[in-house]
RNA sequence: UCCGCGGUAGCUCAAUUGGUAGAGCGUCCGGCUGUUAACCGGAUGGUUGCAGGUUCGAUUCCUGCCCGCGGAGCCA
């Protein structure tokens, strides 16, 4: 007799009549004394296993009733179309190998605690709702280099192990780097970014990155993914005009190839279908306004706050560009507006929900002299910065960037509480492990 | 660093005014031939974070400490 062929559990539907082998985890098991019903995971989804004491010997029948969960598994069936079952098909067994018996499993059917599932985040991957969140964040990935390459993007990465900060202000992890002294992990591959705009035109590079900020909130991480565009000749309005059609593929595509999983994670898919172009685009000073009049001034130089940002966001139907920030909120490298120089020609997309910044952004300097000042001003060893200064020593072009926090983005489409569970194993001020 | 909350069974949580520490899930045993977080019966399971104090008696009240969590700032 001819072995029968191995089906993945997603294709199973397209068996039924035949007999085949499903290879997997035990979900969960239900019985019913004469007739055990096994859930079954394959990582392509659950299907029910019918295991009845007329199909199988009675040491097979015995075994399937005491299966513990997550036990691995080989099983050999008749797949047949049944409504009763999960899925509209199930599989009849014939024969059962079990691979390993599980020992008793830490998460069980009832409620656990976020911390407690963080701490087993290695087994938590196993649930279907993280099984959503994943295929989520992998489509996030896809679309958006699928948007990029189709624009004629060229990926060129970053490097992670850096001489210096890119942005000077904020807190780096570093380690030891044989006799050159420190290094630091990336915070952003921007300065890189720029070096390849310049030899390629239109970039992207995509990597983790890290910031050794003691922030404890639902939107950061210390190590999160970036992806990062970079483009010659692109003034503010052509990246407002990028990011939002970048941002509107994403979420088009996630909404075309990852139904299924929205609506497993419970998330609305309407809001989402609105977030078309144009987004709206609101100067840091309509901002403020928008915030005196609900009652939350904020003194015109300062930065905007969750809070903040949340309120802006709220009168809005989909992400808002705020463009033109005051220069002291943002980094060294970013063009002054011609016309108010005390502001710069910057734009962050906020989404909404109080899922805050998912893009930053904005036009680079590009004349050298300026650029020496700033370097000066915001107190950063001109050394380090050299090599970046010679971009503007050799055809200097006006220029435009933006990154886009992966976790963030998948936190927002998904309608995530909390963005640890939109990355495989968060790390957290307090989280390091597994 | 600041603000807030918490620590009771492997997990999620109860425990009235201070009066023998319980339930569900898990695990083990048994029952059930169509279950859907299956259900039913039984069993198993505790240094109530640590130290001290008040009290006849402390999970409960007081003091100190430890640990954890949530949020803020900063940022994507």
């Amino acid at each position: 007799m001819r072995a029968a062929p191995v089906v993945f559990i997603e294709a199973l539907p397209g068996h039924v009549g035949e007999t085949v082998e499903v290879r997997g985890w035990l979900a969960n098991r239900r019985s019913s004394g004469g007739i055990h019903f096994l859930l079954v995971r394959d990582g392509t989804g659950l299907a029910q296993a019918v295991v009845s004491g007329k199909e199988v010997d009675a040491e097979t029948f015995a075994r399937a009733d005491h299966l513990p969960a997550e036990s691995s598994l080989i099983l050999t069936g008749l797949v047949r179309a049944d409504r009763r079952a999960p899925g509209g098909v199930e599989v009849t067994v014939r024969a059962l190998t079990v691979v390993q018996e599980a020992a008793p499993y830490p998460i069980t059917p009832k409620e656990h605690g976020v911390e407690f599932l963080m701490d087993h985040r290695h087994l938590w991957l196993r649930s279907p709702r993280q099984h959503a969140v994943m295929r989520v964040r992998a489509e996030v990935i896809r679309a958006a280099a699928a948007f990029l390459d189709g624009s004629g993007f060229l990926r060129v990465d970053a490097p992670i192990l850096t001489p210096a900060s890119v942005e000077g202000t904020t807190t780096l992890f570093d380690v030891e780097y044989f006799d050159l002294g420190r290094a630091y992990l990336t915070q952003s591959g921007q300065l890189y970014n720029e070096a390849a705009a310049a030899a390629f035109g239109r970039v992207y590079c995509f990597g983790p990155t890290f910031r050794a900020e003691k922030s404890k909130t639902r939107r950061h991480l210390t190590e999160f993914w970036m992806l990062e565009p970079e483009v010659a000749y692109l003034a503010l309005d052509g990246y407002m005009d990028l990011a939002e059609a970048f941002v509107a593929a994403i979420v088009r595509d996630t909404l075309q190839h990852r139904a299924r999983e929205l609506a497993t994670l419970g998330r609305d898919p309407e809001p989402l279908r609105r977030v078309v172009p144009p987004f709206p685009r609101i100067a840091y000073d309509e901002a403020r306004e928008i915030l005196a009049a609900a009652g939350k001034p904020v003194p015109w130089g300062e930065d905007f706050g969750a809070d903040e940002e949340t309120v802006i966001s709220s009168h809005f139907d989909r992400p808002v560009f705020v463009h033109r920030y005051p220069a002291a909120c943002k980094a060294f490298y970013m063009q002054p507006d011609p016309a108010r120089p005390e502001v710069v020609l910057s734009a962050d997309l906020l989404a909404p929900d109080g899922y805050g910044e998912i893009i930053g952004g904005g036009e680079r300097i590009h004349d050298l002299a300026l650029l020496e000042r700033r370097l000066a001003e915001y107190g950063l060893p001109r050394a380090t910065y050299e090599w970046y200064l010679d971009l503007r020593r050799y055809g200097s072009v006006p220029h435009s960037g933006f990154g886009l926090g992966i976790e963030r983005t998948v936190a927002w489409i998904c309608g995530l509480e909390h963005i640890r569970e939109a990355i495989p194993f968060p790390r957290l001020l307090n989280r390091l492990s597994p």
